[in-house]
DNA sequence: CCCGGCGCGGAGAGCGCTCTCCCCTGATCA
DNA sequence: TGATCAGGGGAGAGCGCTCTCCGCGCCGGG
């Protein structure tokens, strides 16, 4: 039966057929109350027939609920043609976190949608959006600390999850790898394949990201001083951070850095300096990114299980949602370390 | 302003506080009619008083218009916890698209939904919800050939376009890389670092991509007789065609493979073999993915200009949306060589 | 001076759905 | 047998918005 493009079958169209009210119709649909059986029947038939989908929008209007929950990616300043956000989209990062998103949206029949912010000005604009029905929540991505959007969601009591631990603490759910642990895995390894005069390059130390991890490797080799350099995880700012370090400690035989990018830059500055990796000097990064994979020899690193994470959060902001006065929760994930050729 | 949480400002609240009728506040909300500049004025006043933010439920209820269009990622057979999906969420091809699309569809002041579907019901269901408001229209990116829901949607009369050639001839707009010159470039790449003797790894035969690949492959080469196997573009499948291929001719000093993924197998078992690449033999693959770069050695490889073609098809959509009657278009789009270390 | 035209803004009818009332029926109990 | 009650289903009031229709006042032309 199609309704060649004209109009499109309506609750009240099924109803017709049916020979019952709309308000049946409905509670069928929505499988509500005791309806008896028969009728259950004959309406299920009509909406066969009929090929009845209910009206997003106006099912929506009524009930305040959209069925989708948007992912915002938040960043410090993006413009259409950032070269940044090019690349973030260009690792795998993102297309892992969505997978896992996505594999606890559909079961519960929720959509996806995707937003990008990067001033605070689209923040705001986001907020309102999401208030007046854009989304019933969100799982927020912040690629600076200091976001302000998830005080603004608390404020406007949109729900909302935070994947990564915000750098000022904040009344919200948020999902995170164990930073301090996986630094700790990577100073395990160094240690395995004999390494003992060890270094660090760490990311800004106001991230919690990386203060985390910087902790985490001073404390897996505790009563050793760890000489350390710090950078702002840019592939420039390792390349410097690595000269530095090498210069200082000539004898450096291991270094964990904080993550893949300031790695990278490392390792081509110890390849230009002549030093050998991992035979001289091994070196382990963070994150499992596309540039672990890119680097010359292929980086050591350690992986966050972000499918789960996501799917995690997805789960988290869709309790938010169905229980506004559930309060902010934690889960905190196991990271894994990859080996490949530079540790 | 805040509304505590209880209700949101409406329209009629914003014409209460402006004291003009809902009507004129819609009016100057969406910028139509002439308006008297000092009312405008006054409603946009008391727009930013209020704090008011159309509800979009309310406002595609009576347009018909959802502002969000659907990027449907299309699979043959899909779980939720199918390796395949996760492997396709991990290459950066997924991101590339999704980071090309927003920049069109960010200053039109649109959404990008997510979908996936797997099987045929999964389809039938999508453009079923697409028709009532779930989006405006459909990016359909095919994970397989003989996709059916080019047609289904063309028999919705659902906005559609879809990124890469659909192998059934399908009266629907497309836009897709130049499959037969990305080859050429890729045989012109090996001629030119002193490769004659040069073999080829296809894809299916029925898939229109690599029939595209593997005939401009052979043109630019005409003259030659092109020994070639065909894979099904899977690690597993270029590993057993590289075999082969290689024991049928082994005195190959270039090959070209159809895609990454078998040319990553094709190198693993040269190495096995004991041929040195690109000394003995130079290989050049086909798609710039992950794999590409995790090769040993990195991959030669022809790539997409996959951001412009997301782009683009989400400008072609936006067309069809705007004009119904708007014929299909085909745009394609020029590859280039990323020269690595296999060639 | 009157009439037609035009520009501007208000009234109000829906868009398709959910959900609260309320009525009706039939069963139960005194 | 009559009163009570519970459960099933209908009527209809909106949800917040757009947009057509219409009326009012001002202008210019006959």
């Amino acid at each position: 039966m199609t309704t060649d493009g004209a109009r499109l079958p309506t609750l009240e169209d099924v109803a017709q057929v049916a020979g019952v009210s709309r308000a049946t119709v409905s509670r069928v649909i929505n499988g509500i109350r005791n309806v008896n059986p028969e009728l259950h029947e004959v309406v299920w038939n009509a909406v066969q027939a009929t090929g009845y989908v209910p009206n997003r929008a106006a099912r929506s209007l009524v009930t305040r609920r959209t069925g989708t929950i948007a992912l915002v990616v938040s960043d410090a300043e993006t413009h259409d043609d950032d070269p940044f956000m090019s690349r973030f989209f260009s690792d795998p990062f993102f297309g892992r976190v969505v997978g896992g998103l996505l594999s606890t949206l559909r079961p519960a029949r929720m959509q996806l949608g995707l937003q990008l912010v990067g001033t605070d000005e689209a923040r705001k604009r986001l907020v309102g959006d999401l208030r007046q029905g854009q989304a019933d929540g969100a799982v927020v991505l912040s690629l600076h600390p200091d976001d302000t959007l998830p005080a603004l969601l608390i404020d406007a009591g949109v729900p909302g999850v935070v994947i990564g631990r915000p750098a000022t603490p904040t009344p919200i759910s948020y999902v995170d790898v164990a930073n301090d642990r996986g630094a700790a895995l990577a100073a395990d390894h160094l240690v395995a394949v004999g390494r003992h005069r060890l270094g660090m390059i760490t990311g800004p130390a106001h991230v919690p990201a990386s203060a985390d991890r910087a902790a985490g490797f001073r404390a897996a080799l505790s009563g050793n001083a760890i000489p350390s350099v710090e950078g702002n995880f840019t592939h420039e700012s390792g390349d410097a951070a690595m000269r530095r370090l090498i210069t200082d400690h000539p004898d450096l035989d291991g270094v964990f850095v904080a993550n893949d990018l300031m790695a990278q830059g490392a390792l081509s500055v110890l390849r230009e300096l002549g030093h050998r990796v991992p035979d001289d000097i091994a070196v382990v990064g963070f994150d499992d990114s596309s540039a672990a994979l890119a680097a010359r020899p292929p980086l050591t690193t350690v992986r966050q299980p972000l499918e789960d994470m996501a799917a995690e959060s997805a789960r988290l902001l869709i309790a938010h949602i169905d229980n506004p006065k559930l309060i902010p929760q934690t889960v905190i994930f196991e990271p894994t370390l990859v080996a490949r050729s530079s540790a």
